[in-house]
Parts: C-alpha cells; structure tokens; sequence
DNA sequence: TAGATTGTTAATCGATTAACAATC
DNA sequence: TAGATTGTTAATCGATTAACAATC
C-alpha cells in the first residue's frame, strides 16, 4: 500500500518509541520480528503495530515478519531524521546549557548553529563549540545564515516578543520549552512543545487519583 | 453532577493548560468567562471544555458562565496540586540542575527533599539549599524520609539498575527525563515521561512532512 | 420575562482492536 | 505443502462535536 495522505497524531507519537525499540534490537544483533513479538515487547497490540506501519507502506514480509534494520531504517526515513535543519537556540539557563550540550541534534535531523541569550555575561562563552551571542543579534545571524526552527529556553515572561521576532526574521519552526503557547498567536508556525510543569502537574493527578481509588477501597 | 468514575487520559492531558490560562484570567482580573470565550482564547470548543469540567460536576451558572477564581481553584484540587509530596532527584547534570534550581515543586504538588549524583566531585554542593548526596545513600535517605515520588534525571544507561533499587526502596512515582521505559518493567508503578528526544523527533516529523506536501502542490 | 449559557444527551467522527484472506 | 504472519477490511470502542432542554 501506498503512504496514506493524512497520517494521524496518534500515530506519530508512537514513531519515537518504535525508533528505540528497533535501533535496540538491531544492536542486539535481532534480525527479523513479527509484529507480535515487537507488540509484546513495547506493551502494546499486534494489530495496531501493524496499522502503524501500514499508514506508510507495507514493510514486512508474510509468514516472516519484519526486518529490523530495514523497518528501523524505514521508520528514520520517515521521520525525516536524514535532514540537517538549522536551528538555532534561545536561553542559556542550566536548561538550555542542558539541551545545547547532550542533545543529539545530528541523529534527531537537526543542526546546532547559533546559541543566543540577553546577558552580556554569558556572550563569548562557547558550548559544543558554539559561541553563545547576543540576542540583539538573531536578526542579522538569521539573515546570514537562515535557520529553520528556534529552539526556546527563556521563561515565559519573554516568548511573547521573542517569538515575534523570531517570526518577523522568517522562522517557523519552534521548539518550544516555555510555558507558552505559540500556537495561539500564529496559525502557519510548526510548534512543538515541552511543558515540563504540565507533565509534572500531570503526575501529581496520577498520584492524587490512585491515593483517591485507594481511600475508596478501604472506607 | 458527580464525579466521574474514570477521566480519560485525553481530559487529564487537558487540564494543566485549561489551569494555566485561568491562571492568567484570574491575574488580569477576569471574574467570569462563558465556555465559549474560553475555547476562543484557548482555540478549542466550548463543546469541550464544558464536557471536560462536568466530568468532575457542574461548576458553571447556566446564563452566565464560570466564575474564573472558583474554577481556577477547582482545577487545582482536581489536579492534587494542594499536596506535597515528597520527591528526590536523582542526576545533577546540567540537565537535573535546571530541574533542581527552577521547577516550582511547590506550586505543583511536591517538595524536593533530597538530591543525588554518582560524582563525588558533586557531593556537598547545595542546590536550593539541598545538600547533593552520593547515590549510595538513596536506601537509607527513602528508609528515613519515605520520599513518594523519584525525578530521574540520569542517563538512560543508569536506568534500569537505578529504577530497580528505587523501587526496592518503596518508589513507585517517577518523572522520568530518561530515555527509558520504566514502565514495561513494572506495572504497579505510576511514571510520567518526559521524553526530550522524541519530541525533537516529532519535530523533525513536522517539518519534514510540511516539506513533503509543498512538493506535491508545486510538482 | 427574555436572553444567555450551562449540563447533558445524541450524533458524528476517529482510533483501536479483531478477523481473515492473501501470500511468503 | 503446511504454518506463520502480514496487509487490509470490518467491528468495536472511545473521544469529540452538535444539539437542546434546563435554568440562571
């Protein structure tokens, strides 16, 4: 079957996970799996890792299963690691010092290439071999060298103007790490998300609810 | 009406943001907000936002919408976030740093206790006036302190042993950063991710696909 | 009272699971 | 060929959206 037009969210959340799953086998040395071994593995069904896989061609083999190399190779295609977007990051906090320096930027399709922040202490230092800038100049390295996304790690206080000039300068693509949604002000920008307070939140609900059904139980 | 028996993943989800912007209403002063003004300002349904409330009762005024300081404060008991449980972290990278230094434990439901690295060169440090100790002690810590939940901010190869002796010592709440899945270990275990890489990954779907179907416009 | 907006039920839409013919 | 497992269609399940009676 052909790659279906419109591939559902639900579906490329689930990429990653496959991702990792099948670059461990291959280093494990596994050559082939059937789509139930690999349900069982990941927790989830036969069915649905196949309805997965079918959304972009059939890659396995009837009677066999699949190819591991070949399906992780498939998959890295798919999620278009093989690209080298230039991107640039914004805020050098512990949390931006964190993503600049152990993100693996190349095996994910990105490229590092420019590293901004406001305080004039921290221009001239280097991270991954990258001399951190002032913000002052985004516009013209933007100009120069044309990133595709922005990586944002400053507090939420200044994503407001930040992201409208990172708009003005031409970029689209954000990475998003602050508590603030571009997505409302623009509708042509590709965002993506990492709220770690909501995912924090998240798990103090899991938390209070499983304390709740337990209280249940013994009242 | 009453709450009901099992919210759903996707409402849960939901809530941290639904809990942000009343956050924001509140602050500049809003007193009430129809279902309908809120969908606008948050680009979703009025349809769903009263659907996702009235899963936990009705807390609107049929004719004149919700009362923002009282809704505010409903979702932030139904999300637990008035408890403080007791959390350890556990990798001081830059990566555990950021999270140490700038999470607002308190204003989400916990309150750091205590902070642990493998590297001696670490130990004695402060962060937010906790002292970081050495991984060996993490045993006798939980025995004395009975920490609820782990922040796992140490590399993925750590995880597994790591996890296991967690659990051993009576964890079993994680926020895990690591790019490991903790939860097929174990099922009694209630784990949020947060997955940095895949994220990237997603990304790099985005855009990648983005590109794909301008090519089919101009081809 | 009339207008507005909720709470809630019904309809639709989409995602997951099950089933099975195709085929390695 | 017989057994296994895919690709794909059909059935089920759940989530979102629409509609509307209840009521402030």
């Amino acid at each position: 079957m052909a790659r279906k037009e419109n591939i559902s969210a639900s579906v490329i959340k689930r990429l990653p996970r496959y991702y990792r799953f099948l670059g461990e086998l291959k280093s494990a040395g596994t050559e082939r799996i059937s789509s139930k071994e690999l349900a069982e593995k990941m927790h989830t069904t036969a069915s649905q890792v196949r309805q997965d896989f079918n959304c972009f061609g059939g890659f396995g083999q009837q009677g066999l299963g699949y190819n591991v190399s070949q399906l992780y190779a498939e998959i890295k295609r798919i999620l278009g690691l093989n690209n080298k977007y230039k991107a640039i990051l914004i805020g050098v906090g512990n949390l931006g010092r964190a993503v600049a320096s152990h993100m693996s930027f190349e095996e994910r399709g990105f490229e590092l290439i420019g590293i901004f922040d406001r305080n004039p202490a921290l221009f001239g230092n280097t991270i991954r071999g990258i001399t951190v800038q002032s913000n002052d100049d985004i516009e013209s390295f933007c100009k120069e060298h044309n990133p595709k996304a922005a990586i944002l790690c400053v507090p939420r206080s200044s994503v407001g103007e930040l992201s409208k000039r990172l708009y003005n300068a031409g970029i689209r693509c954000y990475w998003n790490f602050s508590h603030y949604d571009i997505s409302v002000d623009y509708d042509d920008v590709i965002v993506q998300n990492v709220h770690m307070s909501d995912s924090l939140m998240i798990l103090c609900y899991k938390i209070s609810d499983s304390e709740l059904s337990r209280n249940d139980y013994t009242e």
